[in-house]
DNA sequence: AGCACGCCGACT
DNA sequence: GTCGGCGTGCTC
């Protein structure tokens, strides 16, 4: 190793060149690729990832800077990672420094050692042998130590977190342990005994007999909801640790969709000390805690969300995505990638197997199993062998604003109830009403900052845009006309469940939204109110949708399928189809039959109609059909340009320019471009965004054209108010 | 992205 | 006379 060699180093900046710094007297030891290195930029320091060696580059020596300080004697980033990340940061146009940045944890990013720290917290707190000699009489004059000291006594050892979960506070803990009566354990909780495997039915064990183990394959396992897909993964690792008991199991997961019951079903069936959770609930230590078990592969089951499929894994055997239709498995700022294309590419260099699994596939992944690029896996039978939920469609467009639902709705609702069950009432649309509207000039009540209407909120009473949070009092006269007649337009789950209320006065009403759960129990409190199991009737967005079960729910009513079946965005009636079924999922698990009414205005339309008949595999493959007919992914690949800035013309201009640019080329690669147009939201928190697409039938032809245009972009002087993003394989198209 | 350098307005 | 506004340009 020459003194002159040059290390090559990606820095967390937005620019796509690497830097090349010289070793320095003080180091001896060149840092290995993947080592993270602290280097002087631009007067400041910064740490940045080493990427290889080489004794030549286009900058005179003289003009190099040294290396601060190495960091890592091994690599923090495996080069299997290191190339994942080139090619990623390549094909999602972001620059390798961010890239490489974003697939560490916080700690690392800040220089922390990649070490272990135990995190006293995960220690629970247990009763010392004068604590239990205590009677509950004890400490009349400290009611919440007293209380504390019954709670360990009642429930066992445990964490604080947990404690202050169910209310306790950190004086009465401390006190406690002042007095002698409490101490922390010196080892963590014990892992609740071992559970067996399941009883596969034959389609489950057809299903599990095809993942082979010792090789890359893709597959796509559809089963509907209740089928049994979770053991199937199960079982699926249980095999990789008998073929290698060392092996590590990646399973990736939606955001919502890490409920403390996943990973507590995976710690049940292969003991708590082998399982590590890596999501944003997370502080950095016991993010950086769960990467390094994963890293010295002390951890073999590693289940993450979207970034955890950048987490090392020395023996990786297997990867699972769970939900792998969900959207928030692609990344919708900076460094813009897809978790699951990437688990895919992943397995194929680990050369492991990858199993995709959902009830309601991506179409993209569909076309995938269709074309046989994917083992296709399907479990048509729920694994308990009740009836899945009667679907059934009510007409919507005849019933009056004020209540939102139909007749039949209501008398099926009031029917459900009577029979002790409980009911869903969904409707993805917090607040009280959309719209405000002057009831003599038709005027509606706009948002100062957006292109959007105020939703009217009753608690606390106020209008608020959903687009930039802006907040205003509830105006008493129209702006416009001076008319004091203004009428609520629209439903919100507020006013679904005000309605309810007044219309089954005995009934419990149980809201779920983002403002029901503000506070820091409502949720948990709410949840366990219908836990208890007693006929409500449970009014919730999205937030209710996925990941919960209800034991005693039985119907499903769905106010509005329109918005998504109509819905601008190509991607609307997948999203919307995917919805409902979940939602219906949610009806009738257990012994009890469920349903599921759906409200719409559209009752002949062809996809709801192959909806109600509860096929989603008809209705997901007459969606492909029509991708197909319109050239639409995943029959063709998209990229999107967007811009906005605080004046209309400057973003418009911007990506004018852009096209006028990418023109010359578009014939010779096979690329087509549309727009600039004004995104669906022209102006949203005081910027005016635009959008241009590219659209090509061919990947490679994308990422050549995105390479030129981001070049290009980059020699371009732009406004400092401009701001640009380009998003490959985007998720929404505004 | 930061942070420097640089050239024009209201303050001790 | 200076402090500071943010425009432009560079970073191994």
């Amino acid at each position: 190793m020459s003194k002159h060699t040059r290390i090559q180093v990606a820095l967390p900046v937005p620019l796509r060149e690497t830097f090349d710094y010289l070793l320095g007297d003080e180091i001896s030891q060149p840092p290995p690729t993947g080592a993270r290195v602290r280097v002087p930029f631009a007067g400041r320091e910064l740490i940045g990832v080493v990427l290889g060696h080489s004794d030549d580059g286009n900058l005179e020596p003289g003009k190099l800077k040294s290396l601060q300080a190495v960091l890592d004697r091994s690599p923090v980033i495996p080069s299997e990672l290191i190339s994942l990340i080139r090619w990623s940061a390549n094909y999602y146009q972001c620059p390798l420094g961010e890239a490489l940045q974003a697939a560490l944890p916080t700690l690392l990013r800040q220089g922390d050692m990649p070490t272990y720290k135990a995190d006293s917290s995960i220690l629970p707190w247990q009763l010392t042998p004068e604590g239990q000699g205590l009677p509950d009489t004890a400490l009349p004059r400290a009611p919440r130590q007293a209380e504390l000291l019954k709670y360990l006594r009642d429930y066992g050892p445990q964490t604080w977190p947990h404690l202050k979960e169910v209310g306790f506070n950190r004086d009465a803990l401390k006190k406690l342990h002042q007095r002698g009566l409490i101490e922390q354990s010196q080892s963590p909780k014990q892992a609740p005994s071992r559970e067996q495997a399941l009883a596969l039915n034959p389609e489950q064990q057809v299903a599990l007999d095809a993942i082979t183990l010792d090789q890359f394959q893709t597959y796509l396992l559809e089963g509907t909801t209740g089928s049994g897909k979770t053991e199937i993964y199960l079982q699926a690792i249980s095999r990789l640790f008998t073929r290698d008991s060392r092996a590590q199991a990646l399973i990736l997961v939606p955001e919502i969709g890490l409920a403390p019951q996943t990973i507590q079903r995976f710690q049940r069936r292969f003991g708590s000390a082998k399982v590590v959770a890596l999501h944003s609930g997370l502080s950095d230590r016991e993010r950086l805690n769960a990467w390094v078990r994963a890293c010295d592969a002390s951890a073999q089951i590693i289940i993450g969300t979207r970034s955890a499929i950048f987490t090392p894994l020395p023996h990786a055997g297997l990867i699972i995505v769970d939900e792998e239709h969900d959207a928030s498995f692609k990344q919708q700022e900076g460094f813009r990638y897809c978790a699951r294309d990437l688990a895919c590419l992943r397995g194929k260099t680990l050369n492991i197997p990858v199993i995709l699994g959902s009830a309601t596939p991506a179409l993209e992944t569909l076309h995938n199993a269709l074309r046989d690029r994917f083992t296709h896996l399907q479990l048509t039978r729920r694994a308990s062998n009740h009836p899945p939920p009667r679907i059934q469609l009510v007409d919507s467009s005849d019933i009056s604003a004020q209540q939102g639902l139909s007749e039949q709705s209501l008398s099926a609702i009031n029917h459900h109830l009577k029979a002790g069950n409980q009911v869903l009432v969904f409707l993805n649309r917090r607040g009280y009403a959309p719209t405000l509207q002057c009831h003599d000039c038709g005027n509606q009540i706009l948002c100062r900052h957006c292109d959007a209407r105020l939703t009217l909120h009753h608690q606390p009473r106020h209008l608020h845009c959903h687009h930039c949070d802006w907040q205003q009092p509830v105006l008493s006269h129209c702006p416009i006309c001076n008319s004091h007649r203004l009428v609520a337009l629209g439903q919100g789950t507020e006013r679904s469940e005000e309605f309810l209320t007044q219309y089954f006065p005995d009934t419990d009403i149980i809201r779920i939204d983002r403002d029901s759960t503000r506070t820091k129990n409502a949720l948990s409190d709410k949840l366990e109110r219908v836990h208890q199991g007693a006929p409500c009737i449970l009014v919730g967005t999205q937030m209710i949708a996925k990941g919960h079960h209800f034991r005693n729910l039985t119907l499903a009513v769905i106010l509005d399928v329109d918005s998504g079946l109509l819905s601008a965005d190509f991607r609307g009636p997948e999203r919307m189809g995917q919805l409902i079924t979940q939602v219906a999922g949610r009806a009738g698990r257990e012994q009890k039959p469920g349903e599921v009414i759906l409200q719409s205005r559209n009752q002949n339309h062809p996809l709801l109609q192959l909806l109600v008949s509860g096929d989603y595999q008809a209705f997901s493959r007459a969606l492909l059909t029509e991708r197909e007919v319109t050239r639409m992914p995943p029959f063709s690949h998209l990229a999107l340009i967007r811009a906005d800035a605080p004046v209309a013309d400057t973003a418009a201009q911007f990506l004018q320019v852009v096209r006028h640019f990418a023109d010359a080329y578009t014939a010779n690669l096979g690329a087509e471009l549309l727009g600039p147009m004004p995104a669906l939201m022209e102006k949203r928190g005081n910027r005016y965004r635009f959008l241009m697409q590219v659209k090509s039938d061919s990947r490679a032809a994308i990422n050549q054209l995105c390479q030129l245009l981001v070049e290009y972009i980059g020699t371009l002087k732009t406004h400092r108010a401009l701001r640009w993003s380009i998003d490959v394989d985007p998720q929404e198209m505004n």
